[in-house]
DNA sequence: CTACTTGCAAATGCTTTGCAGGAGA
DNA sequence: TCTCCTGCAAAGCATTTGCAAGTAG
């Protein structure tokens, strides 16, 4: 979990080497915005920045860097699609999601917690022989802003 | 939470009349769909079930239905959309989904580990100024069948 | 009768792809 | 130079919509 996007770009390098794919401008780009806007973010929004790749090379570089595990695809309540960057980059989090405004922002919860829940889920799905490898836990409600 | 399926047709009919809906026999299908398959599903499966109404009017149906609270929408691990009865029709739960096969099931978790889950999501959030009202709680891994 | 629903088919909108040219090592 | 990447534009798919006909109350 890095905090610093030199060190992001250092993992993302290393990753991209083992999967063959070169880490070009165009990528390079796209994790820069991801880590710099720190929130799951829509294709549209990224394409208002006008990146330097067309629409067509961001979706398929969107692709090719979430089967890397650089970019994992995050759903909200609307029914857009989101990017951010990947656990191991930014660390475990969850997200609270705004039932108004369709903002979703990252928030974590103390390990404690975290453990226990892990704890609940191993508990509760055993018996049905389902085997956990992670989980997702989102809150929607209403944002400071949309409360204001 | 009803478990019977004719205890989910009266809760069904009277929030219809509340929103000026006629519960017509199509839409008394696609009920009754839900509640036998018992499991978020996809618009495809339903289909395939040879329903009364064609596929324009049962996405339509599904869109009504999502608005008077009858259905809400489940986004698994594919980007498959899938559809389910409302928790106050089925009650609260969550979702397991197999990376592998995209099957999406449901599960609780006892009402102690829901409480101190909400507690503990409460205070991660009320300093961010976001005021939680539902949370989704999903987790992903391998089901039983997949497994074997 | 009058309003709400449905069938049918065209229209959308997001995402994916094929192909030829361009860039990186 | 050889391979991988990108632009452009067409294709795909799930979902939505307009409109005329059908149905419930």
């Amino acid at each position: 979990m890095a905090v610093d996007v030199n060190d992001i770009h250092l993992l993302v390098e290393r990753r991209l080497r083992d999967t063959e794919l070169v880490y070009t401008k165009g990528r390079r780009e796209i994790v820069e915005m991801l880590a710099t806007i720190a929130r799951p973010t829509t294709m549209q929004e990224l394409l208002d920045r006008r990146p330097r790749l067309n629409q067509g090379s961001m979706y398929r570089n969107m692709t090719d860097l979430e089967t890397a595990g650089v970019v994992q695809k995050v759903v909200g309540a609307d029914d857009r699609t989101r990017y951010e960057l990947a656990e191991h980059l930014i660390g475990h989090h969850h997200h609270s999601i705004c039932s108004q405004c369709g903002t979703v922002d990252d928030f974590t919860v103390s390990s404690r917690v975290e453990k226990s829940l892990e704890a609940a889920l191993e508990r509760a799905l055993g018996e049905a022989g389902f085997r956990p490898t992670a989980h997702r836990l989102d809150v929607i409600g209403i944002c400071a802003s949309c409360a204001a």
